[in-house]
DNA sequence: TTGAAAGCGTTACCAC
DNA sequence: GTGGTAACGCTTTCAA
C-alpha cells in the first residue's frame, strides 16, 4: 500500500491538508490522542468539555467527515439497511420506499435500494452483496423462496413485508376482510358472477386475497372466476379483463390497483363501460392518489407497513438473539369510489330467472 | 476491541467456524498466506492455477463472503454508487431509478438511494452521508443550489440529470421542441389561449418547459397563462386546474404527468370534460403506462436517461481528473393520445370575432 | 509463484 | 480525563 500524501486533488490553502481530514489529523493540531478525538464524536460526555469543544472546532475548521467504512469495520455495525423490492415500478412500492427511508434518515440510517426484477435469483445476488455493508434487510413481497429466507435469516437480520413465515419478524397488510367487504358490496348491489385477476402463485399477498374471495363468494352463494394474470402488470390486467368478459361476469375484483388499471383500460377499449357495465375493484390504493377517475380499491397501507418493518428490523438488530415471534397485521379496508357500483340491469334479470 | 472468537451464533458442525469466515480462516486451512487468498480472489492469473482451485474449493465450502467494508478501507473504492430524488413517490422517478438500479447490478455495483422529500437541506445531509460510502452519485433533479453542487462536486464524483451546469457530467431530457410541438398542435386544432401549470422554480426542466411555451405562443400568436403549482403533485395539479378554468383557458399544459392527472381529476369534478371541453397535456410519459384514459403528454425518457447518467458517473469515477464537460442531451416528443384535441366549438367562434 | 508486513481510519480495552 | 495500542479484514508493496 503507497503512501498517498498529498495527492492530486489540491488543498485549499493549508499545504498540508489532505484530501480527507482523519482522525490523526485532528489528534496532531489539536496536541491530543487519536482516542480523545475518536471520543469527542462518539463519547463526549466522558471528555473535558474544553477537549471537546476544541477538538469540534478543528474539526469542523478543515472539513473532517468521520470514515463509516472504517467505523463499520472497527464496530461491526454499519449504519445501513438494505431494502429489496420486487419491482419499484410497481405503484405499490413507492410509498413504502419512501417512508422506510425518511425514518431511516430520521434514524440516521442509509438506505440500500435493491430492485430484483421479478428475479429469485437475482434477489440472492442481491442479498449477498447488501448482506455485507447493512445491519439488516428488509424483504418486501420477495420472490424468494421459503428456504432461501431461512438461510439467508440465519446469517443476517430480516424483517419480512407481506409473507408470513413464523420465526421471523414480519409485517402483514391484511385484506381478507377488506376483500369480504368488497364482496359484500357487490352482492348486495346485485352482482351475482365476478372475476379474481389473480396475481403471483408464490405472493401470500395473492393467496390471502384469492382464498376471501372465494370463501367470501360461497357465502353470498355468488359465481367466482379466478383468472390468473399472465404478469401482475397494466398489461397482464389488459389481457385478463378481456377474459373476465368472455367468461360474461358483471363485476371484476383486480390483485391490485395497477392490474385494475390496465384491466379498466381494456374494458373501455372493448366499448364496455365502468361502472355501468361492469363494476372494477383494485387493490393497494396505490394509484388512486394520482389517477382519475377514481378507482374503488382496498385500501393500502403501505406506509403504515414500511414504518412498522423498519421498526422490528431495528429492534431485531439490537437484541439478535431474543428472537420472539414478532408479527405486525395491518388491517386493510374496502374503500368505494368511482368504479364500483350496482349490476347492469340486464344482470339483475338474469337473478330474478334463477 | 474484545476478541470475539465463536461467537453466540453456533457455527454448522465444525467446532472452529467462526460467525463470519475471514481471508485468514482460508489461509489457515489451505496452509498458505493471506496474501496469496486474497489474490485468489482479486487476481488469480498470478497464482499457480492448482493453488486458486483449492482455495476456492475452500472458500466455498466454509461459506466465505468478501468483506467490502475491510476491502473498501483499502483500496478507497466502494463499488457503491448513490441516488439521491426528491421524491421517490413522483412517478417520474421509479423508471429511472430502476433503469439505473439494473444497470448498477450489472456492472456489480450496489446502489444507495437517497429521497429527499424536495428539500435541499435533506439533500444536502444524505449527500454528505452518502458520499462516505459510494463511488460517485447521481443527483436527479434536486433542489440543490448552485453553488452546494459545486461544493459536493469537487470532493465526489457526481453526475447530474436534467440540470444544465457546465463543467459536470449531465444528462439532460431537452423537453423544448415537444413543448413547441404540442403548442403547434394545439394551435392547429383551434386553441387561443392555454395555460401552462408551473413546477418548481429551480426546476431546470420547468424553466425549459415555460421557457419553450411562452416562445411557441409567441410565434402563434396564443395566449399563455402562467399558473404557478403550489407544488408538483396530484394536489397542486388540482388547485391549478381551477384557476386554469377561471383563467378561460382551452388547453392545459402541465409540468408533469402526475399534476396533470390531478388536473384531470379537479376538470371532471367540475362537469367540464377532457377532452371535449379542455385539452390536457402532462409531461414524463410517466403515468400513462399505468393508467386510463391515456393522457397526452410529452415522452419521458428516463430510463434511458438513468443508463446514460450511470454510464457518465462511471467514466468520471474512472479518470476523476479528465473532466472533459460531458454532456448527454436526449430530445423528447409530444405524444397525442386521448386528452388533447380540438378546440370547443364555442371557442372557435371567439377566435372568429376577434 | 508466494509470503511478510505495512497500511486503510476507526473503536475500545487497559493503564495511567 | 486521557493516551497507548491492538484489533477489524482486506490489499499491495517489496523481498524472497
Amino acid at each position: 500500500m503507497p503512501k498517498r500524501e498529498g495527492t492530486t486533488i489540491a488543498g485549499k490553502r493549508d499545504p498540508k491538508t489532505r484530501v480527507k481530514p482523519t482522525l490523526d489529523e485532528i489528534a496532531e493540531r489539536a496536541n491530543t490522542s487519536r482516542s480523545t478525538v475518536s471520543r469527542a464524536f462518539s463519547r463526549p460526555d466522558l471528555l473535558n468539555p474544553k477537549t471537546v469543544a476544541q477538538i469540534l472546532a478543528i474539526a469542523e475548521e478543515i472539513g473532517y467527515r468521520p470514515n463509516n467504512m472504517a467505523r463499520a469495520l472497527s464496530t461491526g455495525r454499519t449504519g445501513n439497511i438494505g431494502l429489496l423490492v420486487p419491482d419499484i415500478a410497481n405503484p405499490f412500492f413507492p410509498p413504502l420506499i419512501k417512508a422506510i427511508q425518511s425514518q431511516a434518515d430520521a434514524l440516521g440510517l442509509c438506505l440500500f435500494l435493491g430492485s430484483s426484477g421479478e428475479s429469485g435469483a437475482r434477489e440472492n445476488t442481491l442479498f449477498e452483496r447488501l448482506a455485507g455493508q447493512t445491519d439488516g434487510i428488509i424483504l418486501a413481497s420477495t420472490r424468494l423462496s421459503e428456504a432461501q429466507v431461512k438461510i439467508h435469516a440465519a446469517r443476517h437480520p430480516i424483517t419480512l413485508i407481506n409473507r408470513d413465515m413464523a420465526g421471523l419478524p414480519r409485517v402483514l397488510i391484511d385484506t381478507q376482510a377488506a376483500v369480504m367487504e368488497a364482496v359484500g358490496f357487490l352482492a348486495e348491489n346485485g352482482h351475482r358472477h365476478i372475476a379474481y385477476l389473480s396475481g403471483p402463485k408464490e405472493s401470500w399477498s395473492n393467496q390471502q386475497r384469492m382464498e376471501a374471495a372465494t370463501e367470501a363468494c360461497r357465502r353470498t352463494d355468488m359465481r367466482l372466476s379466478i383468472i390468473p394474470l399472465s404478469e401482475p402488470s397494466f398489461e397482464g390486467g389488459e389481457a385478463a379483463a378481456e377474459e373476465a368478459v368472455a367468461a360474461g361476469v358483471t363485476a371484476i375484483l383486480a390483485f391490485d390497483d395497477l392490474t385494475a388499471q390496465g384491466a379498466h383500460a381494456r374494458l373501455s377499449a372493448l366499448g364496455i363501460d365502468v361502472p355501468r357495465d361492469i363494476s372494477l375493484i383494485g387493490c393497494d390504493d396505490a394509484l388512486p392518489a394520482m389517477t382519475y377517475p377514481a378507482l374503488s380499491t382496498l385500501s393500502g397501507l403501505s406506509q403504515e407497513a414500511g414504518r412498522h418493518a423498519l421498526k422490528l428490523l431495528c429492534d431485531a438488530i439490537e437484541h439478535r438473539d431474543g428472537s420472539q415471534d414478532m408479527k405486525v397485521v395491518l388491517g386493510a379496508r374496502f374503500i368505494l369510489r368511482d368504479t364500483a357500483g350496482p349490476a347492469p340491469a340486464g344482470d339483475a334479470k338474469d337473478r330474478d330467472r334463477s
